[in-house]
DNA sequence: TTAATAACAAACCAACTAGTCTGTCAAACT
DNA sequence: AGTTTGACAGACTAGTTGGTTTGTTATTAA
């Protein structure tokens, strides 16, 4: 065994700040920001309060980590950079909310969207979350408005529609969707209404 | 003046146990169920600890009673009630949704829809709050179904249209739409999505 | 090799918070 | 008028929670 590798094992600070984020950002999912105990994700973690202030020096400011370094590279990841490998818009879409929906275990089901529940709690705590949160919804419309307005001039969408709204219109619609499922610990809202949802979607094919 | 009107004012069980009702409601759509403290609700009201252990037997039970006693009354004034008055339902739910965006202010616009903000944060905390909740989604989705079928019966909605999918959906989008509104602390998304929301919904007409 | 520093461990603290308990006063009942 | 009871007031408590402080060990630089 070589020294390098057990060096890793004992102290990596990188690794320690990011077992507390992944963490963190668990609990707020299942608890919110305001459940989320330090002790508890330290517990979690096997870490000390030692630990928890050397890297960050207040909870808020662990909640702006998250907010940061998990939820945004999680938005891009899932729903932003699928958006650039569709040839067909309108077929991607459709295919992505299907993938959504596939994802979504028994298990996740009453966790709901992590950018939503974040969102609905965090932002009205402070302005600091929320100007950050916000900024991801821009980064998440942006790209979708990129991608319509790319199938429009490609021939796919027609013309008459308004990617700036359809975005807002997409957006909000899956995030409703899976908020219902979420309160419903069941997936029917995301078979029934999703139906209309592509049934929306198809309507903007030319 | 009557002695029964300083009755009133000095003593009055039900008004009491209703202003706690309210200013717990005020609280929960500002700060969240978990950011709500007792302490605070009295302070609002003007009132101690003996009054509020008289009225309610924990901070759970007051949740509860939020629930079933203000939020539940809201939505079915605001959302349910509207719908049996609706002639060509097309024509009424798309001046209902013209009326949810009037509605809101600029002061509220932080603070989301009240019945989205219980759901997305109370759900998971407890089951009793949960099935409550999903009850009073339940209401609101059979009330619309409801007059979906009666709009197709009356030959104002397509008769291919579902009305169970359709419901979802439209809960889900409004929802959606209100919650970015929150994070945006802007209408823009009201009218921007409610712009595809409508189209949608003249889409449904025979 | 050694001094300096980064990366923690863990006891400790002050503020907060839901809930309790005892007491008081008004209103209804007899 | 006197008694009982409902509707509170307000001090108090036990447990929690974010944050501090002091100490220790691993890592790095000189």
């Amino acid at each position: 065994m070589s020294v390098a590798i057990d060096k890793v094992s004992v102290r990596n600070a990188d690794a320690t700040r990011q077992k507390i984020l992944d963490i963190a950002f668990e609990e707020i999912l299942l608890k919110g920001y305001q459940g989320l105990r330090v002790d508890g994700v330290l517990k979690k973690a096997a870490l000390t309060k030692g630990a928890f202030y050397h890297h960050f020096s207040s909870k808020k400011e662990l909640g702006l980590a998250v907010i940061d370094e998990v939820l945004k590279p999680w938005v891009e990841e899932r729903w932003i950079e699928p958006l650039e490998d569709f040839k067909n818009p309108i077929d991607g879409l459709i295919e992505l909310f299907h993938e959504a929906r596939d994802e979504i275990t028994v298990k996740e089901l009453h966790t709901g969207c992590p950018l939503n529940n974040l969102t609905q709690e965090m932002s009205p705590l402070d302005e600091s979350f929320r100007t950050r949160i916000a900024g991801i919804w821009d980064d998440w419309h942006n790209a979708l408005v990129k991608t319509l307005e790319r199938g429009q001039k490609d021939g796919y969408i027609r013309a008459s529609a308004k990617p700036n709204n359809v975005a807002r219109f997409l957006n909000a619609a899956v995030e409703g969707i899976i908020g219902q499922c979420k309160c419903y610990m069941d997936d029917k809202a995301f078979y029934e209404a999703g139906e209309c949802l592509q049934d929306y979607v198809e309507g903007l094919r030319t």
